[in-house]
DNA sequence: GGACGGCTACTCGGATATCGCTTGTCCGAGTAAATGCGG
DNA sequence: CCGCATTTACTCGGACAAGCGATATCCGAGTAGCCGTCC
């Protein structure tokens, strides 16, 4: 199981606008610089974050992307939600209807398979850890560990990267 | 984010060879023919439970798979991480460091990335929720939920599939 | 009749192709700003 | 000097290839049981 690095690409990006903050939208070439990454991709994965709200685009000179909400209101789950798509990662195929179970009337088959309740189970669990923490919240860490890093990505944005 | 399909089907080949029992090895052939499942395959899955040490291979005529300890001893999380890796989801690349952040000293970076740290604690509730329960729970739970499905299991196989 | 050697059938185990998805890139549609011109 | 139409440059947005891991398969190594043969 692994994780598409476009999570990693989204979040850092969206701590960096909750940084720079409302001073215009900042085009994809310029968050790409900051963190050396190919700008045509990390489009990409921005337009996934605008397709569920999370960042605004505003098109043309000057245009770019910035926040829709507010830090604080904007979860991990809703980032990762956005990139990885919302269908969960363990997929029931309900290979136990298939051999012996075929012979098995269909009613026996009305209740969630407990394989997959209990793999569905570990996901909410994952994904309240995630809806429990913010934008915000990661700001503040990073204030707490690094205190001057928000103020690094402020000002190399104002000198134009 | 995507699990292998692997996964079901070593839980269904674990819970299948705990209902079972101890009626001497059963071969990669008779658990795929249970689910349908392609055998060369499923046998692939098979060698990294083998390697965990959750099942037991016997070689030669009359050979097959067993369980290695009771189904109480085999948590849901040991067959996933055989099968998936022990690897985390999430990889943090340290894209902190590139561009904007390769101005700032080394220092900086001692503290783990906030991210990271985050995404490593929903990996690790849901790996917590994984562990609470093992096959013996499944059992247990199968058993309250469609009574005859362990015996079904048993007879199909001890008719001979 | 019993024991031994060889044989066969069956199993796991790893090496080998194929497919789909993530990754990565490109060019066109659209828009806001800048510019030149006319009043 | 001011307002407007045109041009321009810059941005997003979706369509288009490539690389890599998961999927799927096959054949060889090894072992247990069985059979024929010999003592």
């Amino acid at each position: 199981m692994r994780m598409g690095e476009g999570v990693e690409w989204a979040l850092h990006c969206c701590l960096a606008l909750a940084w720079i903050g409302d001073g215009g939208p900042v085009p994809t070439a310029r968050l790409a610089a900051a963190f050396e990454l190919p700008p045509a991709y990390l489009n990409k994965h921005l337009q996934a974050l605008s397709k569920a709200g999370i960042v605004t685009s505003t098109p043309g000179a000057k245009g770019g992307f910035r926040l829709s909400r507010r830090p604080g209101e904007i979860t991990l789950l809703d980032v990762v939600t956005a990139i990885e798509g919302p269908e969960d990662a363990f997929r029931c195929q309900e290979i136990r209807q298939n051999g012996v179970g075929s012979a098995l009337p269909k009613k026996d088959f009305r209740e969630e398979c407990v394989i997959a309740g209990a793999m569905r189970g570990a996901q909410i669990a994952w994904r309240r850890e995630l809806a429990a923490q913010t934008i915000a919240d990661i700001e503040a860490a990073v204030a707490r560990k690094a205190p001057h890093a928000a103020a690094g990505m402020r000002g190399w944005h104002e000198r134009g990267g």
